[in-house]
DNA sequence: GTCTATAATCCGATAGAC
DNA sequence: GTCTATCGGATTATAGAC
């Protein structure tokens, strides 16, 4: 019994240095030799606790996906689906701002690794990431927001936009500032929701809508002077 | 002149089997003693051709983004912009479905070499793909395809998305059949497009035009007495 | 320019004593 | 469970002969 405690804590112990490992040095520069030495130990202890450093990194990503649901989650303690949503994209975008490493880490795992396929334990979490996305969506279906669709299908369009633009800002492609960044994803972010969206959808979002608008000939009007941009 | 020509032939010579054992063996089983042996040279003998193993990497990471390039641009053959457009989006799923390896390096190269920020080399080319996106979404906007609006921003909605759903597709964390991916692209794609298009491109998708569908005084009506939640 | 030979590190992982 | 010691291998890079 005490065995195994000292067992669960020396791994957990193991576990959160390597994290921190991670984050200070890369992938590039994460051994099992300066992870023994930020623990404590030697480095044939930590293979006590973990069979190799590919099952201690599996752990590490493990964490930071983790981390990144628990982020989402917190956006459910918005009052509306809508709120919701946005509440869950401003959450996702913090979060890739915020751990940079973990969120590229994330992503770039198994070719770091040189894996061909995801580990189990990845693409469990893959699964609840996007699982996640789709339920955004369906509420937003329900309730008379976005335009009835394919959830799953809707889901995968709104998570895939997500993760690209953060992907291409975390790795430094797009040369702006942090803060016109973050207001450009909301944008871009509202921009898909809105094309997918009912009439209402507009509205709520204090916009005007314009896609048909060509038949009314009051709207005309207000698109030619509030254009969007 | 003699000496320069065998100088340049011989370091195309160690990245083209650069690019081979790249494609082969992934960054894992990339070596400069494995390379040397390709070439038919000794390992030091490399290193009078390239500083080190980073700088022939990022040449390969080079090659891979020029042929992404160069098939991007395969689609200005088309006749529209529109179609152009569309074969682009096509273009792009085709070359990372046949060249994951190559697909999958120009996105993780930094990760995996444990840069901070991405070498010129790559920055400029990536400034490209961005550009080849934004003008596409120009002369959609110029033939009335798409709405007015922000060029390189709609552009980089487009881009974002498709890189994010390629990525999240190569990486096998959606379980579906090739066949099936290719079409769901395909939707995703359009779907973002349509709902940044005027009435006319519901037309040339051969969709029926939803939002604003409702955008009558009854509509508008409903809308105030049963606000959306 | 290319070679052989080798230096200097760093790595993951294991053996066996305690 | 942890230690010391070590194996076996990888890497980048240089020195000096040809």
């Amino acid at each position: 019994m005490c065995t195994v405690l000292t067992m669960t804590n020396m791994r957990h112990r193991i576990l959160a240095c390597a994290c921190d490992l991670y984050l200070r040095d890369g992938f590039k520069g994460f051994s099992m030799r300066k992870l023994a030495r930020d623990v404590g130990v030697s480095a044939p202890a930590l293979y006590r606790h973990f069979e190799n450093r590919e099952k201690v990194l599996i752990d590490v990503v493990g964490e930071a996906h983790d981390e990144m649901f628990r982020a989402l989650s917190r956006a459910l303690s918005g009052a509306t689906p809508l709120e919701r949503f946005e509440m869950a994209a401003e959450a996702y975008m913090d979060f890739a701002l915020k751990h940079p490493r973990y969120f590229q880490m994330i992503h770039s795992f198994m070719q770091v690794m040189g894996m061909d396929e995801a580990p189990p334990e990845l693409a469990h979490r893959a699964c609840a990431i996007q699982q996640f996305w789709e339920d955004r969506v369906r509420e937003c279906i329900d309730t008379d927001i976005l335009r009835p669709d394919n959830t799953e299908r809707i889901g995968l369009t709104l998570w895939a936009h997500a993760y690209g633009l953060l992907s291409l800002y975390s790795r430094g492609l797009l040369v702006i500032p942090e803060e016109d960044f973050r207001e450009e994803f909301r944008t871009s972010h509202r921009r898909i929701l809105f094309g997918l969206g009912k009439e209402a959808a507009g509205r709520i979002f204090g916009r005007t809508i314009h896609v048909g608008a060509e038949h009314d000939q009051a709207a005309e009007t207000r698109q030619t002077m509030e254009p969007i941009r």
